[in-house]
DNA sequence: AACAAGACCTGCATGC
DNA sequence: TGCATGCAGGTCTTGT
């Protein structure tokens, strides 16, 4: 489910009922996700109460009342649900919350390539999972003339270095296709290219894309993105992601033939792009 | 150091 | 109907 734009969903959603409550039960119903959880986890958030909540990279972050924080990803499948129904918890409703005020907010994630651990506030800048990464997408660090150093010399693709977390933060596979849309950059081009003039389209395509997306939930797939169960709508304005064989819209009456929504695959994955308007 | 390829895991759509 | 194949929002490790 999450780049960035859902991440920050899920994020929102989860404040209304999580900031300022303490955890009554956490309960694991499986001993590891995609690295096992930590000794004692259940017991060291049992208690606690959440200070804050936040998106850091692709993660969420809860600031805990101990100076711990907890941290989730959400893979690539993974869920927060706000439990309405009291139905039972499913086959992959591996963590289960409980607030003090009774809500019940599942962690669900079918291929588990999620993860959830536990690290002190102080000491993320150097953990593991962060101390690698770049800039985060949105912020204003990210620049041109930032995302231009970061490029120099590079021989890959751009599509392929845009969804390297040690060069930009947040970016994924459906953002990176549609920014290189909206910049015009084709995105086989060799990434030192884009150091430069085009990177001064790109950055601000990036940050475009990702800021509509937000406002509008995130992108909904296969299911709902927003902890309420609600569904964002940012893929309606997809141009090219999942449109293999479509007319990209970018064209004029004068646009040659070749005008049609092409995939390649680029790093394993999927790339959609418009090989007229993409250069 | 940079890069490509494989690994992790389940579910779903498609085609035979 | 069953079975095989390929594909899916992301990292992380291994090998060249």
């Amino acid at each position: 489910m999450p780049e960035l734009p859902e991440v920050e969903t899920v994020c929102r959603g989860l404040i209304g009922v999580l900031k300022g409550r303490r955890f009554a039960k956490v309960e694991l119903r499986r001993k590891d996700l995609r690295i096992p959880f930590p000794k004692g986890l259940a017991a060291a958030l049992t208690g606690r109460r959440v200070e804050r909540i936040y998106r850091r990279a692709k993660y969420i972050m809860m600031a805990l009342d101990d100076g711990q924080v907890l941290i989730i990803h959400l893979g690539m499948s993974g869920r927060m649900v706000i439990v309405k129904d009291a139905s039972s918890p499913g086959a992959h409703d591996h963590v289960i919350f409980t607030t003090d005020k009774g809500t019940e907010i599942r962690f669900n994630d079918p291929r588990r390539f999620g993860l959830m651990t536990l690290a002190a506030a102080a000491e993320l800048d150097q953990h593991k999972l962060f101390r690698h990464l770049g800039a985060d997408a949105v912020g204003d660090v990210f620049s041109p003339a930032m995302l231009s150093a970061a490029l120099k010399g590079r021989k890959t693709s751009i599509k392929v270095a845009l969804l390297d977390q040690r060069i930009v933060v947040g970016v994924g596979n459906i953002y990176a296709c549609e920014s290189l849309f909206r910049a015009g950059i084709s995105p086989k081009r060799k990434a030192g290219s884009v150091a430069g003039p085009r990177a001064e389209a790109l950055v601000p395509a990036i940050k475009q894309v990702l800021a509509e997306a937000i406002a509008a939930g995130g992108s909904s797939l296969r299911d709902h993105v927003q902890p309420s169960g609600e569904l964002g709508y940012f893929q309606n304005a997809w141009k090219v992601y999942g449109r293999e064989g479509e007319s990209c819209g970018c064209g004029s009456n004068k646009a040659p033939v070749d005008h049609k929504v092409k995939r390649i695959v680029q790093g394993g994955r999927s790339t959609f792009f418009c090989p007229y308007r993409q250069t």
